[in-house]
RNA sequence: GCGUCCGUAGCUCAAUGGAUAGAGCAUCGGUCUUCGGAACCGAGGGUUGCAGGUUCGAGUCCUGCCGGGCGCGCCA
């Protein structure tokens, strides 16, 4: 039952009558504010009463009168500027509840408009250990996917792994020079990670021993053009003393960057020549850079060396992207990385050129967009093809093979321009109808509130996270056990440790607004009490413990419920909440928002501790509000592991 | 420089243009021989960066400024 749906279909007709387009003003039907106002508040009145030239409480009463609400409200009020507030009738919610008892899907309908939607996302360069950043973009696409094929939509997940780049030029390098045969025989997943970082660390340094004396003579400029800004007379005007001021401020700022920039490329540079054997690893090495992209080019042109190499080592990449995501839970329909494409771009390029949009512009294959200043580079003066060109071989791919209504990126803000160009690029290739959506998600930032860079080498770990986070839950638990009666077993705190800490550390990131930063904090992530998963998932363990307690078996009244009573307001409220269950999924699919969800939960979860405080289950004082109270307890549980589960978060009995 | 996102309580964050801007954490105080204290109740804490504008109504929309993040042709 979803309770917005159906006040919103019941206000329609008036709207119409009244000669407006009832589907402009339905949504500002919302549940109400505060709760004196009642359970929803209608917000149009006002709005409708500028258009219609009357008084906005006439327009109300008139919305009022023209609408019938019998059986779903009990109470409708006009109030203040001419606000409709709406109480839901007792008597339809009770059975509104026990519609939802006896349903696997707590009375959630599937959506009467099914689409097809492909999700992206996660999508990590395969051959780069996963780190933290790479989280958000798994867990909220994995969210999304779960609660769009819950809502009834045929998702389709898609993992575009990045498996066809750069890296693989690395590893191949690494395999053919540095490989200790042993070790790689011994466990290959790492071996390749060594290998990896190791080619890594000896083409940095040489990218810094080229770099590092161009940026000291940058910064050497940058300072006499300080120092001669700083020394000239103030100028008499007051604009132009300010703007002196600023621009001042910004060379600082500048020049803080650079030195800082600096500093960086110097231990990269000590880092190797501190060390005799690597300095002179690194003078064998002296073409790295170029070589790793030669093993690259080789590669991708199909040489046979090359490609059994990467044929060998990508299992093994796998399996350690794979052991994150079985962690995680996380899981896709389909796993169609860059190389997939790679023999469609050719086609890509040559159809964008044949259909005129393609032209070539400084050597390179371009596609020139108006409303965007740069163009779009689908293939290099060299003739390699970018990461354009695989984006647009997919849509083409995507759209051919699985005709999606939407297809959704889950990728972090900065590619927005990228995206932008992306989806202007396709509506003119023809794939104009299909809805492309950005959904994306800010940036991870360090404890100390600087971006968190891929490239400086001291990134978190993502398994090291997860550890953490499972050590944690751990900790607590067993500190937790040593005063209760509900002893469990070494084993079974095992298991709920994964399952509390791992869902710590996803709601952590899924309650948050996904477009702001993220700010990665241990402790943060790790926070099992207030706004967090552990306190939903409390109360699921807290019902089963009333089941157990006293040997309920709640079968017996999913199949035949019992009338609900609301004695106390909060069973009514708990009532309430727990069928906006159904709405509050609806929303999260508006704007592709996760965090909406977590907040339900959390909310829900408040409501609920506030009615099991007040309002006695087991010592209820009739057996009727009993079995009303226990059938509440049920619900409360079953929309908390529906919604936890929705958001890749899983329950335990006992914690 | 251009583009884009952001600025809300001490901290971390909420709030499709709606009524008195809300949570969590932290702090202080209370509940307690408990239906498993990872709980419940209460208190303090705010000129929503600044200044204008639009409107019946602005944290939200528009303009300008201040401060910050990110991006800006051959990386992905």
């Amino acid at each position: 039952m979803n309770l917005l749906a159906e006040i919103r279909q019941c206000f329609a007709p008036a709207l119409e009558s009244l000669g407006v387009q009832p589907a402009d003003y339905l949504g500002m039907i919302r549940p109400a504010q505060d709760k004196k106002f009642g359970d929803y508040q209608v917000n149009f009145a006002m709005g409708l009463a500028k258009a219609l030239g009357k008084a906005p409480r006439e327009i109300a009463g008139s919305l009022v009168e023209t609408t019938n609400l019998s059986g779903l409200c009990s109470q409708v009020e006009i109030a203040g500027p001419g606000f409709i507030n709406l109480r839901i009738d007792d008597e339809f919610l009770r059975t509104a509840l026990t519609t939802a008892v006896s349903d696997d899907r707590l009375g959630v309908a599937a959506s009467s408009n099914p689409l097809t939607i492909v999700i992206d996302y996660s999508s990590p360069n395969v051959a780069k250990p996963m780190h933290v950043g790479h989280i958000r973009s798994t867990v909220i696409g994995d969210a999304l996917a779960r609660i769009a094929r819950f809502v009834g939509h045929h998702v389709i997940s898609d993992n575009h792994l990045g498996d066809w780049g750069t890296q693989f030029g690395m590893i191949i390098y690494g395999y053919k020079h540095f490989r200790d045969q042993a070790a790689y025989r011994a466990n290959p997943v790492q071996h390749l990670g060594d290998l990896y970082r190791r080619v890594r660390q000896l083409g940095d340094y040489h990218s810094a021993c080229s770099k590092a004396p161009q940026l000291a003579q940058q910064i050497e400029q940058l300072k006499v053009q300080f120092a001669q800004m700083k020394s000239a007379p103030e100028p008499e005007d007051k604009g132009e003393r300010k703007q002196k001021a600023k621009e001042i401020q910004r060379l600082e700022k500048k020049l803080d960057e650079l030195n800082e920039e600096l500093a960086a490329l110097r231990q990269k540079i000590s880092a190797i020549e501190n060390v005799a054997e690597l300095k002179q690893l690194a003078d064998e090495h002296a073409r790295i850079n170029q070589s790793v992209l030669e093993e690259t080019a080789k590669l991708h042109a199909g040489d046979a060396d090359n490609l059994a190499m990467w044929r060998e080592f990508l299992p093994s990449c796998m399996d350690d992207i794979n052991s994150i995501y079985k962690r995680l839970d996380v899981g896709f329909d389909q796993v169609l990385g860059e190389s997939f494409y790679h023999d469609q771009l050719q086609a890509v390029v040559d159809d964008l050129k044949n259909k005129g949009m393609a032209e070539v512009s400084d050597g390179a294959m371009c596609v020139f967009l108006d409303n965007f200043e740069t163009p779009m580079l689908i293939q290099k003066s060299d003739g390699a093809f970018l990461y354009a060109t695989t984006d647009l071989a997919t849509i083409k791919y995507r759209v051919e093979t699985w005709s999606p209504d939407i297809v959704l990126y889950v990728v972090d803000h900065r590619q927005q321009e990228h995206f932008d160009k992306l989806f202007a690029v396709a509506a003119r290739w023809g794939y104009a109808t299909q809805d492309f959506r950005h959904v994306s998600f800010g940036t991870v930032l360090g404890e100390d509130g600087r971006p968190f860079k891929t490239r400086s080498g001291d990134t978190v770990g993502l398994a090291g996270l997860l550890d953490e986070a499972e050590r944690k839950a751990k900790g607590v638990l067993i500190a937790m056990q040593k005063d209760s009666s509900e002893l469990v077993d070494e084993a079974e705190i095992e298991r709920i440790a994964q399952i509390v800490g791992i869902g710590a550390l996803k709601f952590a990131d899924l309650s948050q607004h996904r477009s702001s930063d993220y700010t990665f904090s241990y402790d943060k992530m790790l926070e099992l009490k207030g706004f967090t998963a552990t306190y939903a998932q409390y109360l699921y363990a807290r019902v089963q413990g009333i089941y157990r307690r006293d040997n309920i078996d709640p079968a017996s009244f999913r199949t035949q419920p019992k009338p609900f009573l609301f004695e106390h307001p909060l069973e009514r409220e708990l009532g309430i909440m727990i069928l906006q269950v159904s709405e509050t999924l609806d929303e999260v699919l508006v704007d592709y928002r996760p965090n909406l969800l977590a907040q339900y939960l959390f909310e829900l979860t408040q409501t609920f501790f506030k009615f099991y405080d007040q309002c006695p289950v087991l010592t209820a004082d009739s057996e009727k509000l009993k079995a009303s109270r226990l059938q509440l307890c049920d619900l409360a549980a079953r929309t908390i592991r529906l919604g936890l589960g929705l958001l890749g978060i899983g329950v335990v009995d006992k914690m």
